[in-house]
DNA sequence: GAGTATTCGTGG
DNA sequence: CACGAATACTCG
């Protein structure tokens, strides 16, 4: 018998390597890698899902193994590639196994478990009582005490049973179908012995004679589209005129097919581009491009030429997008030229949907991939290019585990299949643009508009001059008269709120009281829809006070510039403005975000007021003026990214003004109007960013010249977490060189939430070979401390420490 | 994560 | 000492 090599579905440290188990002979050339099985796990007689990471003849362990109990899937889920990968990225993220295996399918391929009593013995009414006539009983999680106590009692006494199911949720949606065995000369026959008033047999029998290619065809079809009733069907099936089977029906989530596009004419520029990637793609090099163009120098024809070089190639492309860009519009431009050869994977998909995507592309239905983030793990194969549009977005990273940044994972992936990795923005993340300059990626600069569109004209508004600081509310008089003239002329306007946090809050003008959220230190904000306050860490909801809950003056207010506080601003001033709020409140819906876009799209609101979700990719001719409330509020954070992050979000923004034929007009109001990132991207002007930047971030020892890992600690105890932080910091110490520079421990800008307090140590190396090993060490051993509410997180390369 | 073996703590 | 509760250990 032969042996297979399981992770199972446990994610704790010491389950984190796999489990040998016998392949019963039943299931013998069925078990194969990548396969997801069911098997016994632990003393007990607990079934657990587990994924076949390899099958072998004999195994040398010394113990008895346990056979598994039955296969999940009829085939891999997993292919080879695959399975390597989640074990490169295991490795890299400090992650289980078990959770990487499971992110890199759809969600409802994750095992769902099951308790259920079953009695063992009659006529006990302790037993009876328990199932109360029922011939099982769900264990759920919501029991009483008394119950599980009862539980335990009645199976230590032999009297009642635990069985454990494992569920499959991934089910295809079935619908039932008709088709049929005879072929046109035999349907004609039948018809013609039918007697003359059985109507709905002639019509039936002729519809399938028109239609054999159509075969299956859904009973619902048939209904609807061509008024033939369930029981003409179940009549012919009776006389064994028909067959009723059941046909799988995958979801297509995008709706309308738009029409059919071709290639448009290359500028000089973007030719160089498509000509120096279809030759990687051509010679299967796994080189990483780097393309900086500007904002509309037309990267995504650039994309999607290439993309049709690898399909012409018999290969396949995968392109992704951030979840935000991942617009109709965006969507429709690569549906356009691919059709349904096409699949799309997005945020808006519900669960069954999202399965449907994944079997396309796994059956080789598809050859073109557009998603967000997790897409790098959509299961193409011969895969010929990988696309990364907008590459310095933060939201490629994932921020829970598996930490993964989807550029790493495209870029293995690139090894593997030997193809290219193309990544693109007008404002590249600096450690991209850095690897350019020393050659690691191949550069290729787009620096002209197409069409020849100038550029918008920017003006910064020093919000500390005396007439601007004058101002009751957040416009400065340049922004309001720039916004009263574009209403005169009926053209659309952008308003960006920089950040969210900076929400309404309540503060007592008496004492100084701010209304905090008691399991957080952070301020509670006012939601308008809800009427209360609510904390934006835990959910945490109360009733707006009237009087303040520690000096009872009655003087307590809202402070601070939320989206609604601005919105409400603008329709004092301008009353007959249709406005357009996007923002995290009006967005919650699925769609929704979609929605407003394509209502500003069609002119149905004049001023569309946002957080950086408006800043993203979106091509409104007819928006000519674009105003920023507050450039600097990301300015103003600790974090090492914050000049880079302010540079590009206004660069991003700038860019949305004027694309058409009209010329754009930005305002940037700002307390910080000479700061680098400010004027920079005021010019657009990148390389000069770039360069300034470079120097500040060797000064202060960053990334790029420096390689980061943070690592935090949580703990419900503050003084416990301050003291395991430098117990783990003495740990790392000792494993590092005198080169590497270790930062902290200090309390995170929010220490404080859900009750737990965080802490966090920053490392920050060039080479240390021993790191990585004494990271896993310190995992290892704090794997005991976890379950008493001390975790140890760690993130490689981190996106922002806060 | 969960079942089981082991130790701990308490009331008799 | 007996018992249930908290804790430690282990899973093939």
């Amino acid at each position: 018998m032969s042996v297979a090599e399981i992770i199972v579905d446990v994610p704790t440290m010491q389950t984190n390597r796999p489990f040998e188990y016998l392949i019963p002979d039943a299931l013998t050339d069925v078990v194969v890698s990548g396969m997801r099985v069911e098997v016994p796990f632990g003393r007990g007689k607990r079934k657990i899902q587990g994924f076949v990471m390899s099958v072998k003849a004999e195994s040398d362990f010394q113990g008895k193994l346990k056979p598994i109990s039955r296969v999940i899937d009829l085939k891999p889920v997993l292919s080879e590639e695959m399975l390597k990968l989640s074990s490169w990225l295991a490795d890299r993220t400090y992650s289980f196994q078990i959770s990487c295996l499971q992110t890199m399918l759809p969600s409802v391929m994750r095992a769902k478990y099951k308790q259920f009593v079953i009695p063992l013995v009659e006529n006990d009414p302790e037993v009876q009582s328990l199932m109360s006539g029922q011939t099982n009983f769900e264990i759920t999680n919501q029991l009483d005490d008394a119950t599980i106590r009862l539980i335990n009692k009645l199976r230590k006494n032999q009297k009642v049973d635990i069985q454990y199911v494992v569920e499959n949720k991934a089910v295809q949606v079935k619908r039932q179908a008709v088709t049929t065995d005879l072929n046109i000369i035999q349907l004609h026959e039948a018809k013609s012995k039918l007697r003359s008033n059985a109507k709905a047999q002639i019509k039936l029998l002729t519809f399938l004679a028109d239609n054999l290619d159509k075969l299956p065809i859904e009973f619902n079809a048939l209904e609807k589209e061509y008024d033939i009733s369930r029981a003409a069907i179940k009549t012919a099936e009776k006389n064994n005129l028909v067959r009723v089977v059941e046909v799988t029906k995958l979801r297509k989530p995008i709706g309308i097919t738009p029409e059919q596009t071709t290639n448009l004419a290359l500028t000089d520029e973007q030719q160089v581009a498509v000509d120096e990637i279809d030759t990687a793609i051509e010679n299967e090099t796994p080189q990483t491009f780097l393309i900086e163009g500007v904002t509309g120098s037309g990267k995504t024809e650039v994309y999607l030429q290439t993309i049709e070089k690898a399909l012409q190639q018999d290969k396949t492309a995968l392109m992704l997008v951030p979840e935000i860009s991942l617009t109709p519009q965006m969507v429709n431009r690569v549906v356009g030229r691919f059709g349904d050869q096409v699949a799309v994977l997005h945020s808006g998909l519900s669960n069954g949907e999202r399965y449907d995507e994944w079997t396309r592309i796994e059956n080789h239905d598809v050859k073109v991939v557009v998603g967000a983030r997790s897409a790098v793990f959509a299961p193409l194969k011969k895969i010929g290019l990988i696309i990364i549009d907008e590459e310095h977005e933060a939201s490629y990273k994932q921020d829970d585990n598996p930490r993964y940044h989807a550029r790493d994972v495209a870029q293995w992936r690139s090894k593997i299949n030997k193809c290219p990795v193309v990544l693109g923005s007008a404002t590249p993340s600096l450690e991209s643009r850095a690897r350019a300059e020393k050659g690691v990626y191949k550069l290729i600069r787009m620096k002209k508009r197409i069409n020849n569109q100038t550029l918008p004209h920017v003006q910064i508004v020093d919000m500390r001059d005396a007439e601007n600081s004058a101002v009751k509310g957040d416009f400065s008089p340049a922004l309001k008269n720039s916004l009263q003239e574009n209403l005169d002329r009926h053209d659309q306007s952008i308003v960006l709120l920089n950040r969210r946090g900076y929400s309404s809050f309540m503060m007592c003008r008496e004492c100084g009281f701010v209304l905090k959220c008691p399991n957080c230190d952070v301020s509670l904000t006012y939601h308008k829809d809800l009427g209360r306050m609510k904390c934006h860490y835990c959910g945490h909801e109360e009733a707006v006070p009237n009087i303040c809950p520690n000096c009872h003056s009655k003087k307590i207010g809202f402070y601070g510039t939320g989206t609604q506080n601005i919105e409400q601003q603008l329709k004092e001033m301008y009353p007959q403005a249709r406005i357009l709020r996007m923002d995290v409140d009006t967005t919650r819906r699925k769609g929704a975000h979609a929605k407003i876009l394509q209502q500003f799209g069609q002119h149905k609101a004049d001023i569309l007021l946002g957080t950086q979700m408006i800043a993203k990719g979106l091509d409104f001719p007819d928006v000519t003026l674009v105003g920023v409330i507050n450039a600097d509020t990301t300015l103003s954070l600790a974090d090492f990214r914050a000049s880079e992050r302010t540079f590009q979000l206004l660069t991003q923004v700038s860019g949305r003004a004027g694309r058409a034929e009209k010329t754009g007009h930005v305002i940037i109001q700002t307390y910080n109007p000479d700061h680098y990132a400010i004027k920079d991207a005021a010019k657009q002007d990148y390389e000069t960013f770039f360069k300034q930047e470079m120097y500040l971030r060797h000064q202060s020892n960053y990334t790029p010249y420096y390689f980061t890992t943070l690592v935090s600690v949580a703990n419900k105890d503050e003084g416990q977490t301050l003291k395991q932080s430098y117990w783990l910091k003495k740990q790392l110490q000792s494993a590092l060189s005198k080169n590497a520079i270790l930062l902290g421990p200090s309390p995170t800008m929010i220490t404080r939430k859900q009750n737990k307090y965080y802490y966090q140590i920053i490392v920050k190396y060039k080479h240390e070979p021993e790191l990585h090993q004494r990271l896993l060490e310190i995992l290892n051993e704090t794997q005991a401390d976890a379950k008493k509410g001390f975790t140890i997180a760690i993130d490689n390369e981190p996106q922002h420490i806060d």
